[in-house]
DNA sequence: GTCATCATGTAAGCCGTTACATGATTGC
DNA sequence: GCAATCATGTAACGGCTTACATGATGAC
């Protein structure tokens, strides 16, 4: 899953390992709290799959130099192979760009098969944030695996609620009962908000 | 997380580690997938500890036998020493309790600092299916804790949007603007939800 | 000159998954 | 006798967290 987050934002723009926790930590939710020790080995990882390449000159934040200037002075410093430790930032960054196996595995990864157990939820909102890179019907081949998931869990979640009732922790745990009544609750939501999408998706276009 | 489970379960009644985990992947919801690879070692582990110890006469599964007969039985058999190999079930069960020291853990387990990042949601819902064994004001304080998470998220969460909004993204990534607004909107929900919790919980039952 | 920030990495340890090995009992 | 189920474990592997090591730049 950090791979594809990786690839994903790496699509946009090439990046550097600091500027991309960055990213992760608070523009991707889920990845609040990755660290160092797990986002570098996936940067090395990905770079002897030669999905990603460390790129000469990088960019420098967006934010400071706005498309122009800089950037090509850089551009031109690096074909000359002067390498000198960059203006902004401590130690010489090391940009990554998306290579053309990077794209294609970040194709795959973003149709693979949904997350068992704990991680489907995050694995869906990770995949939802990225589909717009794919074609309509694959992003409704996703959303419609979603929505298979949400309706078993909602029925488990029934189940479990019902089996609950008939037993005899009913009567003296209340909070348990809350418990499964909300999360079924929040099921059901999820439930027709997928449908939503899905609705909106056979129409093409926003409703 | 595991191990919390394992003793809030080995709570009420004594079970083997069979038994443990289809308890584990149908009532728990959480812990769908959990393999015996990880539930085996976490049993070694908490015995090692002194949490849980094995326990003689393996009671036998409790819809078979109703809380009368052949468990007396057994009993009275493993007073006799004899332990043969059980009637029910294959390869000699091996069941645990909780013991005086897993009782204590337990206690600390469930008031834990909780988890952060994407297992906060978890690490919630499992705490709560068993904090029927707090007093209640350690319960509040799960609550309000639980209450300070979500309003951070929302936080996040409503920044993140912001974010979204002013960024060239938003006009082409409805999904990405989607998933963002019913996080959000989940978010609230689960607030809402905890604070009638806490309403009921500060007048003492039901409403 | 020193502190905060930027920046990249490594090492130890934990825990979880998958796959494998083993073997008893029940029902057909 | 064979398959399904019950039952317990181990081994290999992967990946994440925490903590540590290192070092440059810019602000004060």
């Amino acid at each position: 899953m950090l791979e594809l987050a990786i690839l994903g934002l790496l699509k946009e723009l090439p990046l550097h390992g600091y500027e991309l926790k960055k990213r992760l930590n608070d523009s991707l939710g889920q990845f609040r709290g990755v660290s160092y020790g797990s986002l570098y080995p996936a940067l090395a990882r990905l770079e002897k799959l030669g999905a990603i390449e460390a790129v000469d000159p990088p960019p420098a934040t967006v934010a400071v130099f706005p498309a122009t200037g800089s950037i090509s002075g850089e551009a031109a410093a690096a074909r000359l192979g002067l390498r000198r430790p960059l203006r902004r930032g401590g130690r010489t960054r090391k940009a990554y760009r998306i290579a053309s196996r990077g794209q294609a595995l970040f194709a795959e990864l973003l149709r693979s098969d949904p997350a068992r157990g704990a991680d489907e939820d995050r694995d869906f909102a990770l995949k939802l944030a990225f589909c717009r890179h794919l074609e309509p019907a694959a992003r409704l081949e996703l959303l419609q695996r979603r929505r298979a998931q949400l309706a078993d869990k909602l029925n488990r979640g029934r189940e479990a609620q019902a089996a609950f009732a008939r037993s005899q922790g009913a009567a003296t745990d209340r909070w348990t009962r809350a418990l499964m009544a909300h999360e079924s609750e929040s099921a059901e939501r999820d439930l027709e908000w997928v449908d939503s999408l899905i609705a909106e998706e056979l129409q093409g276009g926003t409703p």
